[in-house]
RNA sequence: CGGGAAGUAGCGCAGCUUGGUUAGCGCGCAGCGUUCGGGACGCUGAGGUCGCGGGUUCGAAUCCCGCCUUCCCGACCA
C-alpha cells in the first residue's frame, strides 16, 4: 500500500530538514504552540525527556549537588550587571514591560539563562569559606527569541538543567566543570547511544561571561554538529558582578569562582538526528518510552487467547524491568502497527498471534535488524533485559562508527571546504578570528571544540597557513 | 533582518489563469458490517468565517489594494 498522509515521512536523503520536522510530528513527540517557535512537548516526546531527567538528575545528586529553583523573572538592572553576559544575550531577550494593568516602573527579562538571579542569591547565601563549595542545580524553563527556530533543536522557550555552583579557588571551579562534562558524557553515551567529541569552545563561541566552555558535540546523520551539553567556567566573572565573596580561613575577603553548565530538550533532538533512518526514529532502550511493543495478532476466537497471553507477556517483562505496552487497538490492522512502531523507534517488536501461540513462540523485530526472528515464548521475557543492552550497545558503536567515517584530518583549504561538507574536519588552526570568518563564510562551518584526546600537533593554519595556535587539531564542522 | 514558498474541513491538496447555482478530492473522524502475520474494505454520515480588512462587480475562494501569519534557506544561538 502507499503511504498515507498520517505516517510515512520524507526520507532522510532527499530532504534531511523535512525528514526532521515530519517525524517530530508524526511520532507524536511535539506539536507546535501558538505562539511562534513554542512547541508542546506531546506525552511521547515527554516522557523521553523524563528518562533523561531521572538519569541525569541522579548523577548530579549523587556528587553532592542540590536542587533549587529560581524566579523566572529578573528585574533588567541584574542582567546589565555583567557586561559581557548582557551583550551576549541583549539581542534574544523577552521583556514584560506592562503587569497587573499598569506599565512596570522596571522592565522584567524572562530568564534567557540564570546566572544573574542565581548570583544574586548566593552573593547573600555566601559568607564564609565554610559555605563552600556551593553546588546548585535548577530544572527550568527559559526563553530566547531566536530568529528561527525548530522543533527541539531551537525552540523559543525550552526546558534544560542549569547548574551553578561557586567554589573558593580557581582550581576547585576547573575540576567542577569537569565533573559536569562527565555527567554529560555518561548520559549521552550510555543512555542517548551518541559518541561525541569533547573539548575546549574556541573564544569566539564561548559563553557569555565566560572564561572557558567545554562542549559535547555530536555528529547529527546528516554529517552537520549538534551541541549536547555546556560546562563554562566563569572565573570570578560573575563574582565581581554580583559580589559573591567569602572570608577566607585566613580572614581575607575573597572572590569565589563559579561555574554554571547545561543540558537541554534539544538533546531529545539530537537522539533523533543522531539515529533516525527513513522508516522513522530509532530510540535508545535507556530512554525509549516503550522498549517493547507487544503486537496482538487475531480476529474472532483466536483474539481472546491471544490477548491474554499478550497480557500475561507484558506482565512478564515488567517484571524485569522492562516498559512494555501491548497494542490492542482493535480498529486497526497488524501491519499498520508494525509501521507506526517502527515510526517512533520503539527498539523491539513482538508480534504474538495463533501461529505463535500455537507453536509456543513470539516473533521478535528488533528496530535496526533486517529479518524477524521466532524466539521462545517461555524464554523472551528472561533473554529481554539482554537484547535491550545489545541494541543499546550496537546503536552506540554505530553511532560511533558513523562519526569516525565521517571525520577527517585536513591540512589544505579545499580538502577543510570538501571535508565539512559531509562532516567533521580535523584541522590545525591559527586561532585568528578572521580566519575563523572566512571559513564560516565559504563553507557555514565553524570551529566545534578543541577535543581533549587529540594528540599535540603544530603546523601551519589548514585555512590560512600561519602557524597554529591550539597545540592540536580543531574540529570544524556545520553545526545545527 | 535579507531571499524563497504558502495560507481552502483535523492533515495533505485541487479549484483561481478565463468571476457564475449547493466549494471538491484523498486520508483521518463517527455508525454499521466484513476483515486482521507488513500501511484492510464496503455502505452511511458529520465536518468549511476559502488567513484578515477594504475595494471592483448584479455576483468574488477566484480580480485589485493593504495587512497578518506560518514554513523553508541564510545571518544570531542550547
Amino acid at each position: 500500500m502507499a503511504r498515507t498522509n498520517t505516517l510515512g515521512v520524507t526520507p532522510q536523503s532527499e530532504d534531511f530538514s523535512a525528514w526532521y520536522n515530519e517525524l517530530v510530528l508524526k511520532a507524536e513527540l511535539a506539536d507546535r504552540g501558538p505562539v511562534r517557535g513554542t512547541m508542546i512537548i506531546r506525552p511521547y516526546g515527554y516522557r523521553i525527556w523524563e528518562l533523561i531527567q531521572g538519569e541525569l538528575d541522579r548523577r548530579i545528586k549523587a556528587t553532592g549537588h542540590e536542587n533549587a529553583y529560581f524566579p523566572l523573572f529578573i528585574p533588567e538592572g541584574h542582567l546589565r550587571r555583567e557586561a559581557e553576559h548582557v551583550d551576549g544575550f541583549a539581542p534574544e531577550l523577552a521583556v514584560v514591560t506592562h503587569a497587573g494593568g499598569k506599565e512596570l516602573d522596571e522592565p522584567l527579562i524572562v530568564r534567557p539563562t540564570s546566572e544573574t538571579v542565581i548570583g544574586e542569591a548566593f552573593a547573600r547565601w555566601i559568607d564564609s569559606y565554610r559555605d563552600l563549595p556551593l553546588l546548585m542545580n535548577q530544572w527550568a524553563n527559559v526563553v530566547r527569541w531566536e530568529l528561527r527556530t525548530r522543533l527541539f533543536l531551537r525552540t523559543t522557550e525550552f526546558l534544560w538543567q542549569e547548574g551553578h555552583t561557586a567554589h573558593a579557588s580557581a582550581e576547585e571551579a576547573a575540576a567542577e566543570v569537569l565533573t559536569a562534562v562527565g555527567f554529560y558524557e555518561e548520559l549521552v553515551r550510555d543512555c542517548a547511544a551518541m559518541s561525541v567529541i569533547i573539548g575546549d569552545k574556541t573564544p569566539g563561541e564561548r559563553f557569555a561571561g565566560a572564561d572557558r566552555t567545554v562542549s559535547l558535540e555530536a555528529m547529527m546523520r546528516d554529517g552537520r554538529a549538534l551541541q549536547t551539553g555546556t560546562s563554562h567556567d566563569l572565573g570570578t566573572n560573575f563574582s565581581r558582578a554580583f559580589d559573591i565573596t567569602f572570608t577566607s580561613a585566613e580572614g581575607v575577603v575573597e572572590l569565589c569562582h563559579t561555574t554554571s553548565w547545561g543540558m537541554s530538550t534539544r538533546l531529545i533532538g539530537g537522539i533523533i538526528m543522531a539515529h533516525g533512518d527513513d522508516r522513522g526514529l530509532v530510540l535508545p532502550p535507556r530512554l525509549a518510552p516503550y522498549q517493547v511493543v507487544i503486537v496482538p495478532i487475531g480476529r474472532g476466537d483466536d483474539l481472546a487467547g491471544v490477548l491474554d497471553a499478550a497480557a500475561s507477556l507484558a506482565a512478564r517483562l515488567q517484571e524485569v524491568g522492562v516498559r512494555v505496552k501491548v497494542d490492542d487497538r482493535e480498529q486497526l490492522s497488524p501491519g499498520f502497527k508494525f509501521n507506526e512502531w517502527e515510526l517512533r523507534g520503539v527498539p523491539v517488536r513482538l508480534e504474538l498471534g495463533p501461529r505463535d501461540l500455537a507453536a509456543g513462540t513470539v516473533t521478535l523485530a528488533a528496530r535496526l535488524a533486517e529479518e524477524k526472528e521466532q524466539v521462545r515464548l517461555a524464554d523472551i521475557a528472561a533473554e529481554m533485559p539482554d537484547r535491550l543492552t545489545a541494541f543499546q550497545d550496537a546503536l552506540l558503536e554505530r553511532s560511533r562508527r558513523f562519526r569516525l567515517e565521517h571525520t577527517r584530518n585536513v591540512d589544505t583549504w579545499d580538502e577543510l571546504v570538501e571535508a565539512v561538507s559531509t562532516g567533521f574536519a580535523n584541522a590545525l588552526h591559527c586561532a585568528d578570528p578572521a580566519c575563523e570568518d572566512r571559513i564560516k563564510e565559504a563553507t557555514t562551518a565553524t570551529p566545534r571544540c578543541v577535543p581533549f584526546d587529540a594528540p599535540d600537533e603544530q603546523g601551519p593554519c589548514a585555512a590560512c597557513g600561519k602557524p597554529s595556535a591550539y597545540g592540536r587539531r580543531v574540529v570544524f564542522a556545520r553545526a545545527y
